[in-house]
DNA sequence: GTGAAAGCGCTAACAG
DNA sequence: CTGTTAGCGCTTTCAC
């Protein structure tokens, strides 16, 4: 284990300044001569700079973090990989933390990302917007993925409402309704979002189209802006039994998808809001001998390369998970200032084999 | 943005030297005053010690590095899901890279942590143990977790055998063999194993049982010693035409699957050395209108929450992806020196719904 | 038990 | 264009 040559070796041996040598390694000027010589001496020592250093005198670390919900759910996985291609190919690191879906161990996490001097973070946010603000005010360049922070409930009136209250979400299609023309305002926190609304309402409106009335929706935590939508396509008189959440964890999901089924034996169709709570749905109504589609249609958000195997395939709204997580390293790289704008990416029904006719 | 509080603004206020206000942080000897009087002015001002001077005045960074080829493939997301949590309670960080399985990606992610001076990795590895070397010798102490890397081919003579050489691996069965008694030696390099071999044996068993004599195998890279145990499992005269290998891909998977079933339609039983080749040979049948478990059975390595999703459920070998991580985990942070030990973990054959008796 | 001082490797002024 | 210098925040001898 021999140690690293450092920039005072490469400069010693070149016969020039320490300066000069972190000015040509940094792409500064200098002479031709100059260049080369450091160049080759540099490569001849194997030097590589220590980012050690680099990071002191410059009170940050490079690269980013990263905080996601569970690996083991694909679609994060999805984002995941995007996120990390594109920090490879800007040669940077990044620091990855799994939260649960659990807002205290996500501000465990922050707090470890700022002991890092981790300046730059991409997350799918757990905790509510409050949560959030020691990380900003700290100076974090961050971008959210897939979702905003919750915004904690106002306060609790309506029992049904507050059932889901905390689930409301900055975009929500809240009492002072957005300006007309967009389909969704561009939201305050600089994020990379799917257009959950009309992935949401190109669903709802295909099973309207097979007849089926009864739909229910299966959420779990932190798709706010999901249950939204399906609640402003459904209409009106939402039958609130149909809409229900299970906590994010997969016994949960599958806990909340077989009491639905059980519940309410009339629904004929489900929209699942991920690929953990779709998983959940078919495992249920496999248990409860329903049988997809014919007793029930069932929709799943994301699209999952397992999404094929289950017999009927899965009829999918696919989100773009990986350029999701490409698009938002590239806003929190990009960002040299502070603020980072926001991007919304396309959804699309996916039509294969689990909607069918209302029977 | 206000500043952080430094180690100088909490030994100024409380009236002690930097020193102090470092020994008490981390725990050193002081007087039980100056200790209460450094812990509350700390507390007030808010101090973090900042990971940057620690890092430099140490020569590393604390944490460890994790290199997985890809995170949609279950298995891996498991497995760094496990990394994470040990990682977690210990409040290191942990920096994360895919490699796609491309030894070259690899040698960069590893470039990139050695320039950030992390020093502890955690690894499934692609490269072969030469490109392995520099990490070594740098200092860094690697775990390899799910395998070991590939020992490069020593000379190609037999072209059959040649074909899978570079799969061949470092505990394989080859030439000397194995002392008597233990099913595997401990391997030469630090790592966390599942034991292959027994999970393939009993596979082949299992389906030997069903009456199944024309088994074929579906491996990709890094299989070796998944390869290893099936050709010692099967016996001696193999079929080498009913093993076969994707590159690591999805659609190299289904390439290879979908090949293997048209080339050898005698064929009555597939083992999947991994759950992305489980997924392709569930798809490529049913391209093929194979029927499983009536005109094939298969058993997939690695049991993932969608092997039961299918119809019929998978016959799993499970492998514990998350124990495997945490453990790795372990493994490197506490391996204060240098070397550290090595472990590996059982597998068990979960019996579901894709194999039948041989037609 | 405690403080002063010396850097860790690098970059950014600032002179020459 | 290039060298010198002053730290970034922290740990760690080394005296006191």
């Amino acid at each position: 284990m021999e140690k690293r040559a450092t920039i005072k070796d490469v400069a010693e041996a070149a016969g020039v300044g320490v300066a000069t040598v972190s000015r040509v390694l940094s792409g500064g000027s200098a002479s031709p001569q100059t260049r080369e010589r450091v160049l080759t001496v540099a490569a001849q020592l194997d030097y590589r700079p220590s980012a050690l250093g680099r990071n002191l005198r410059q009170r940050r670390t490079g690269g980013m973090g990263l905080l996601v919900p569970d690996l083991t759910d694909t679609f994060y996985a999805q984002l995941a990989e995007g996120v990390l291609a594109c920090a490879r190919s800007a040669g940077e690191p990044v620091v990855l933390g799994s939260t649960a879906g659990d807002p205290e161990q996500e501000a465990e996490l922050i707090g470890m990302l700022l002991e890092q001097s981790v300046d730059r973070l991409i997350a799918v946010p757990s905790g509510e917007e409050d949560s959030w603000a020691p990380a900003l005010r700290a100076g974090m360049t961050v971008v959210f993925a897939d979702r905003l922070p919750a915004r904690p409930a106002p306060e609790e009136e309506d029992p049904a409402a507050a059932a889901v209250g905390d689930l409301m979400l900055l975009d929500g299609i809240a009492a002072p309704p957005p300006a007309p023309g967009r389909s969704a305002e561009p939201p305050a926190l600089p994020s990379v979002l799917a257009d959950d609304r009309a992935g949401i309402r190109t669903a709802v409106r295909y099973l309207r189209g097979l007849g089926h009335r009864r739909i229910a929706f299966l959420g779990g935590p932190g798709h706010g802006r999901r249950v939204s939508a399906f609640r402003e396509a459904v209409g009106s008189p939402v039958d609130e039994e149909l809409v229900v959440f299970g906590t994010g964890s997969r016994d949960s999901a599958y806990a909340a998808a077989s009491g639905l089924f059980q519940s309410r034996p009339d629904l004929s169709a489900v929209v699942a809001a991920g690929n953990v709570l779709g998983e959940a749905a078919v495992l249920a109504a496999r248990e409860l001998d329903l049988r997809v589609p014919r007793d029930v249609s069932l929709v799943m958000y994301d699209d999952v390369p397992w999404a094929e195997l289950c017999s009927p395939p899965l009829t999918v709204i696919a989100q773009p998970g990986r350029d999701m997580g490409y698009r938002a390293a590239e806003l929190v790289l990009r960002s040299g200032g502070r603020r980072a704008r926001s991007v919304m990416l396309p959804t699309e029904l996916i039509v294969r084999g689990s909607c069918g006719p209302r029977r």
